[in-house]
RNA sequence: GCGCCCGUAGCUCAAUUGGAUAGAGCAGUGGACUUCUAAUCCGCAGGUUACAGGUUCGAUUCCUGUCGGGCGUACCA
């Protein structure tokens, strides 16, 4: 094997090798425990923790016990560690899994695993091949994700992409972790939105018939526009509005200006049928719709505020309904049903909730936007104060997206059609972006879009450098194909000794942890993280360690490495519902 | 005023839910293509983690307060 001199006192620059490491720490903590018992036992609230160090010069895994103990045993931490470790080596511990125990700083236990056990690994990755990644601890459970939820008043803008991206993705995190899952799209076709959109139509539509029909300015200052006279004063702006117009005029159908409802299916027809085909563009697919409309239908919502007033959390006041939210640690109570008999949207909300939990789902996931921040909690708690398990509700919030442009925020609004449409945003910077650019941040961080970078930016953009990685692996195994090259057989994975080949090993190994903590908080940008790291690991390894034209052993050895890492960086972009191109 | 989220390198963001020397990308700067894909790699530089206290072996992380930004705080959804 080439000798590799790193050029900076590291080893590696590899920080995060973040192993799944779950059967090596019950191993770990199971004999720990035996020794602590012979050194004379361990306070009734102490709990053997392991961490996975940062570097790696610190292990694979770190345990903290003896500076937790120091107190209880009266000792330095750095005396029990040394008695630990001497308990351990007696025992002793199975080389085949740990090959040193070490004691630095403070008083850390650092444990290396050793390379047979991480060969075994490399092996279980290959053959659990495409579904290298799944855990079990939702096997039996049903999960109810509910995202996008748009009321059809237009086509779904970059603000949207988010919620879809993070809900579609949350859906396949949870597929991952052995869930049965349900995708959701909930709206209302009812309100006040959908009946001033069936009369923006409608004003279109007169327009297109009379060209010399009246006209209005409305709105203020620099937003003034013409509309015509009987366009609604909150009407919305955008083209497709008049596009739906004239599509009724060109198809045969007769229609009476009197009758706004047809004006409105006609738009809620398109806009969910554009809807629709951005969402499948995206790569998600929805199980079901919900309307709002069947909750009043089933009388469920009427139902609701009974068993409310029974609990004495409901009560009329100046001709309205009211929820005791001060009960729930509100400053204020809120209103349930307006004084005009019609309820505003925490009673359907509500009934909509208690219809999902009825429904027998174990966890149910809303995605909402930071805007429905300070209303959540009085739907959850509303459901809970009717005895239902409200623990099962998790909502997950997202901040919200600012689109830059020329340095400049844009600033949008769905009614004066100022946006950006989920679809121009795909034209612009292709699907995978877009779903990675959703995705590479934290939900509760707010996102900056950079149109211009985003635009331009093929070669400042992270999605690449993951697909890059995929499509280069591929490549090498076609040449290693042509030219005879198989991994057919008996290979010898104990060649595999390079620094960069054993770290990337260990990378590779965290894939199920990752997307079981992604899935557990609810935060795929933590795949996205790990992925590059995978990415960076291949990359390394990629330059210091060659396939082809090394001995015939040692090639097919890294080119399962190879194999394994094309593995594990698809089926993470797969998670994520972003391509792993072949080629670029 | 009150509630929630946020404040980390010039910019955009991470940091294994309290760990060891706070990491990436972009921008800047200096190098590397007869070599499996240079959409790449290797250096350098860049920090009092907004500020002040507190909790403990140990704080970007938890608590309190201050400052600054965002979203709410409707008989709108």
């Amino acid at each position: 094997m080439e000798s590799w001199t790193p050029k900076s006192g590291r080893l590696c620059d590899i920080r995060f090798c973040r192993a799944n490491t779950s059967k090596m720490q019950s191993y770990l903590h199971a004999n720990i425990l035996l020794v602590l018992e012979s050194m004379g036992g361990t306070p009734s609230d102490f709990v053997l923790e392991f961490q996975q160090p940062g570097n790696p010069e610190h292990g694979d895994l770190a345990c903290n016990a003896a500076m937790q103990l120091a107190r209880h045993y009266k000792r330095a931490p750095k005396q029990i560690a040394e008695a630990i470790k001497a308990g351990l080596e007696a025992l002793p511990l199975d080389v085949n899994k740990i090959s040193a125990v070490e004691i630095a700083g403070p008083g850390f236990l650092n444990f290396r695993i050793s390379n047979v056990y991480l060969f075994d690994a490399l092996a279980d990755i290959l053959s659990a091949g495409p579904s290298f990644g799944h855990t079990y601890v939702g096997t039996g459970k049903r999960a109810l994700v509910e995202f996008v939820s748009a009321n059809p008043t237009g086509p779904l803008t970059v603000g949207h992409g988010r919620n879809a991206v993070l809900g579609d993705t949350i859906a396949r995190l949870l597929q991952w972790t052995g869930y049965e899952v349900e995708r959701e799209y909930y709206f209302n076709d009812a309100g006040r939105q959908m009946r001033v959109l069936g009369e923006s139509v409608r004003a279109r539509y007169m327009a297109e018939l009379n060209p010399l029909i009246a006209t209005k300015m409305i709105g203020e200052g620099d937003d003034k526009v013409e509309v015509p006279e009987p366009f609604p004063e909150d009407g919305y702006l955008g083209a497709y509005i008049a596009d739906i117009a004239r599509e009724l005029i060109s198809s045969s159908e007769e229609i009476k200006i009197e009758d706004t409802d047809r004006f409105k299916q006609a738009a809620e027809h398109k806009i969910f049928a554009e809807i629709g085909a951005t969402l499948k563009r995206m790569g998600i697919h929805m199980d079901s719709f919900f309307n709002e409309r069947s909750l009043y239908e089933s009388g469920q919502i009427w139902e609701i505020i009974e068993r409310f007033r029974k609990k004495d959390l409901a009560y009329d006041k100046d001709g309205a309904v009211w929820l005791r939210t001060t009960a729930f640690g509100k400053e204020q109570d809120t209103v349930l049903v307006k004084s005009t008999g019609e309820p505003t949207y925490r009673l359907p909300d509500i009934g909509y909730h208690i219809e999902k939990l009825e429904r027998g789902f174990d966890r149910v996931v809303d995605v909402f936007g930071a805007d429905h921040i300070a209303t959540f909690p009085d739907v959850v708690e509303g459901v809970r104060a009717l005895g239902y398990d409200a623990d099962r509700i998790e909502v997950v919030i997202y901040q919200f997206v600012t689109l830059v442009r020329s340095g400049q925020p844009v600033k949008m609004s769905t009614r004066k059609a100022t946006y950006v449409t989920l679809d121009e945003l795909m034209d612009e910077v292709g699907e995978d972006v877009t779903r990675f650019f959703f995705l590479m941040r934290s939900p509760n961080t707010h996102l900056e879009f950079d149109l211009d970078l985003a635009k331009e930016a093929s070669d400042t953009n992270p999605v690449f450098y993951l697909q890059y990685a995929h499509a280069r692996i591929q490549s090498i195994l076609r040449k290693a194909d042509e030219i005879g090259m198989s991994i057919d057989g008996e290979v010898e994975l104990s060649l595999l000794t390079h620094d960069t080949e054993i770290v990337l090993i260990k990378t590779l190994m965290g894939l199920p942890m990752q997307i079981s903590r992604a899935a557990e908080l609810s935060e795929p940008h933590r795949l996205a993280n790990f992925l590059r790291e995978v990415a960076v690991a291949f990359t390394q390894f990629y330059g210091n360690c060659r396939i082809i034209g090394e001995a015939e052993n040692l090639a097919r050895a890294r080119m399962l490495l190879a194999t394994a890492t094309a593995q594990v960086l698809k089926n993470g972009l797969g998670v994520l519902g972003i391509s792993a191109p072949d080629r670029m």
